[in-house]
DNA sequence: ACCTGAACACCGTTCAAGT
DNA sequence: ACCTGAACACCGTTCAAGT
């Protein structure tokens, strides 16, 4: 068989999302091809080129707002990364270390820098995507973390983290409306 | 020779600072004790049980406010924890990673979750605290990765994250101001 | 362009046995 | 109580060579 770089991507995620990120190896991911783990290296210069093209395939799978007032745009950023980072297993981790080290994952940023800077936050845009993105990362690495732990029987379920999402994103959505207001004045 | 558990610990955190997470393996370890790696097993069950160790090594070193208003005490409870987590090579990601898996770090939560009690904010406390927590972890992941990369020549050195700290910081805690005050009306 | 085969330099963990 | 020695079952990556 002969594969061409989506391909491998493909089924990069779909293993992803069916063994997990630790089973997510070069060698697993050739076998499941059918081809030495070398040959991926033909498609991808290291594994972390290929996971950052796992995130992107993975964000551009989903549906982004684009328009409306930039309060709903915003928290609809944050909604569609969250829902998107939750559905694949390990998405969350995939996600969060793509963008932290700067290799993809780039979309939600712009798309958060562009509400907010709509919005007149100016030079305080950039800081404040990246806090919303520190909450949403952090918030769905933590309840993907305890859905598996929970999955498997290690804790108890604990299912308010939705709502939690809710909460804790409208303190940080304050937060900047009320920098938003003050920006104005 | 030798040892006892915080005779590893200490080394542990020696070898993380001095080679970074990467370097952090059980057969160094071993070696830098002149010890085998299977003797490491005596003292921790397993790395990530190591790992937890020394994170809760790393955050014991600081002085961490306990008292006072409690707006100040939550935001000096984020700034020793990004000092603490700055303060050793790869810190930030050790500490964040054995926060969300459970397994220690558990302080700058609790006496987060103190401080938004005694605020008033009641059941919110938990989700506040949270959300305080994945901006300073993300936060200080993203400003030592970048670090690590500048120091590396691999980016162009961006020197101003200390005030974006201030600023984001300055942005959830302005959230949950609104919060509190929305609470006692 | 895409892949094979073999190698290099590693991992975490287990376990019987030693002192 | 603390450690050795050896093994098990893996990793990511490189590279010459094949089609």
């Amino acid at each position: 068989m002969r594969y061409r770089r989506d391909d491998v991507v493909a089924r990069a995620v779909d293993v992803l999302d069916r063994y997990g990120l630790a089973d997510l190896t070069m060698r697993r991911l050739g076998a499941e091809l059918g081809v030495q783990p070398s040959a991926l290296y033909h498609h991808f210069p290291s594994k972390q080129a290929l996971l950052a093209a796992v995130a992107d395939e993975m964000l551009a799978r989903s549906i982004w707002p684009d328009g409306g007032p930039w309060e709903e745009r915003a928290t609809g950023v944050c909604s569609v990364l969250r829902d998107s980072l939750l559905a694949y297993r390990d998405g969350a981790e995939v996600v969060a270390t793509v963008w932290s080290f700067g290799l993809g994952a780039a979309h939600p940023y712009e798309a958060l820098v562009g509400a907010l800077t709509e919005a007149g936050l100016g030079e305080l845009a950039p800081v404040a995507a990246r806090t919303l993105l520190h909450f949403v990362y952090g918030h769905a690495v933590d309840e993907q973390t305890h859905l598996q732990a929970a999955s498997v029987g290690a804790i108890d379920d604990e299912p308010r983290e939705s709502s939690d999402f809710e909460t804790g994103l409208g303190l940080v959505m304050a937060g900047i409306q009320l920098a938003v207001a003050v920006r104005r004045a």
